[in-house]
DNA sequence: CTTGACCTTACCATGAGGGGAAAGTTTAGC
DNA sequence: GCTAAACTTTCCCCTCATGGTAAGGTCAAG
């Protein structure tokens, strides 16, 4: 039962890099960990899980701090499922505004590329519609 | 016709703050202005011009990086739109792959909240998805 | 001549990492 | 037992686009 590892066996076993893990650590998402008489950090089966979650969590977009509350959840016997479940709204709210964004960046970029020639004459729609002409002119109205 | 104003009427104008005109100077996507003789920068209405267009490319994503090619070929009348069409293209696929992983994520997160009862029972649907596979604990033991 | 609004440079911070140096520790080979 | 490799530690710098702040110089109005 080998259930103490150092931090490389950690970040192979986890899939979160060892500058990562010693970084969550430093930030407080982790909490220290104990350390050999040399210094080393020392890693059990809870924390490799921690670490398990948080790189789940990131693969979700969750950031570092909401990752910190969803552990806290996540370690707390008495958490109501309330509470994750408006973090995870929340986030999720959050990722579709990116989506939106995007989305109209790219509808907007592919009209542009649409009505681009894309041969060798110098005239590009592209940059007639980066070009600030019209806006300025209209903002200042 | 005022065809020299300093940084904060051109951050007025152009929608980009000084801070940044200052920074896109430092950072070679804009070339060095002229002064005057206490220092201020000057800003002429092509000058203006190229804030816009900034902005403009900004809003639409593209990095700063990009934005230096695109004022190059904006400011090159031997310029030919493939050229210019083949660097929105770029981006467009880089807008698309970032919805793409947005997407991803936004499915997972959805259905892990759909099976999360959001009451105050502990037991949560969504911290069951994001704890790694148990094969972690199996695996120390 | 003072006051306030401007401008200058310079440094620090963000978030989520990556890179690498210098030094100490452990392990494997011999 | 010695040596070399592989590991770990802390520390500092880099990204990218942007914001903040401080200390000091300049300019225009009153």
């Amino acid at each position: 039962m080998k259930s103490l590892v150092t931090i490389g066996e950690a970040a192979a076993v986890s899939g979160v890099s060892a500058k990562m893990i010693r970084h969550y650590e430093d930030i407080g998402v982790l909490q220290k960990t104990s350390r050999t008489d040399a210094g080393y950090r020392l890693y059990n089966s809870q924390q490799l899980q921690q670490l398990g979650f948080i790189r789940q969590a990131r693969n979700l977009g969750f950031s570092l701090i909401q990752i910190e509350s969803l552990l806290a959840l996540w370690r707390d016997p008495n958490r109501s499922s309330r509470d994750v479940k408006q973090l995870a709204e929340l986030h999720l709210a959050e990722i579709r505004q990116k989506i939106a964004e995007l989305s109209q960046m790219e509808q907007v970029l592919q009209q542009l590329s649409d009505r681009c020639c894309g041969d060798l004459s110098p005239h590009c729609a592209i940059l007639d519609g980066l070009a600030p002409n019209q806006n300025l002119a209209a903002e200042s109205q």
